[in-house]
DNA sequence: ATAAGTTGTTAGGCTGGTCTAACATTATAC
DNA sequence: GTATAATGTTAGACCAGCCTAACAACTTAT
């Protein structure tokens, strides 16, 4: 029974969780400023999304999610986390461009396959032996394009097909 | 200087190249079929594209790439791949959600991140060692929860916390 | 070779989300 | 307390991408 929002108005709701958890104040200008848009956009999208009932937002004054709005900007924000996470822990991914990315895959990624990123980068470094060894060898990897030495060594036979 | 495009004109490129590649006649309806849009819509479509030099179209014809088109839908199909494998692969994530979701992440997953993704998935499962025993242990810990017992005696220490 | 069916196009409407320009309200400064 | 600046809103345009309804062109069967 959840109405599916988009892309669009889950950034709006993200933007105002944030601003409001850090200023306790949101103002149209600064979700135009954190968004990018001008402001009669925000002003259009909180009438919208006040209309159902996603926020409260009275003339000239302030805005504030409703519980219901403030569970999906929660949402929203657990897939842009989530995201993020995986990318800059695990394949290590500039954090700029991480952010970025999971700016807009939040909008996309099914909660399945949420699930499994988050458990995936649980799964990884939170392992009783901590951070694996082998993550580390990935970003030699990525660099080198080939297999750090000790791993080489080991298993010269099926490696060794360049020469 | 690459005019960059929609996500819905990816798609449409997406589309063609792959029903040329296996029908060598690549017809209105049939894309219509694939993309789940009305036919005026495909035909919009067409005529955007072949305006941007994406593909030529004679009315109540064929539509055929060009080079520069290819390229794109290549490009994109690329991207669909590696996400794809990626989620299937290591995540283990159905393989319906993950061609669901690769379907629209595509769109968004930045150049510099799906590069680190797809050698990832290289580094994973193309070591010399072979698929490695942890990601094995991930389905345990997905479906579980837990570490596999293999895991956890060896380092009861830190992961005992929950009695 | 013409009628029937299939395929493709045109015309025009709708929606979501953006913008600019102009106006209204609130806040600040003096 | 009034002028000025800052902030917010309204009105209206625009664009992409979709749709339906109606029409046009091709294909096929007889």
């Amino acid at each position: 029974m959840e109405k599916e929002q988009s892309a669009s108005m889950e950034d709006y709701l993200e933007a105002i969780a944030l601003l409001s958890e850090r200023n306790n104040e949101v103002r149209v200008t600064e979700i135009s400023r954190t968004l990018g848009v001008k402001k009669p956009s925000v002003t259009s999208a909180l009438t919208k999304l006040a209309q159902g009932g996603l926020l409260k937002h009275e003339r000239y004054g302030q805005a504030k999610l409703t519980t219901k709005g403030q569970r999906i900007a929660q949402d929203v924000f657990h897939r842009h986390e989530t995201l993020r996470h995986f990318l800059t822990e695990i394949l290590k991914v500039d954090p700029k461009v991480a952010t970025n990315d999971a700016c807009k895959m939040e909008h996309t990624v099914s909660p399945a396959t949420l699930e499994k990123l988050a458990k995936f980068v649980e799964f990884v470094l939170n392992r009783p032996q901590g951070e694996p060894d082998w993550l580390k060898n990935f970003s030699y990897y990525f660099e080198n394009d080939e297999f750090p030495s000790e791993c080489v060594t080991r298993c010269q036979r099926e490696t060794s097909q360049k020469e």
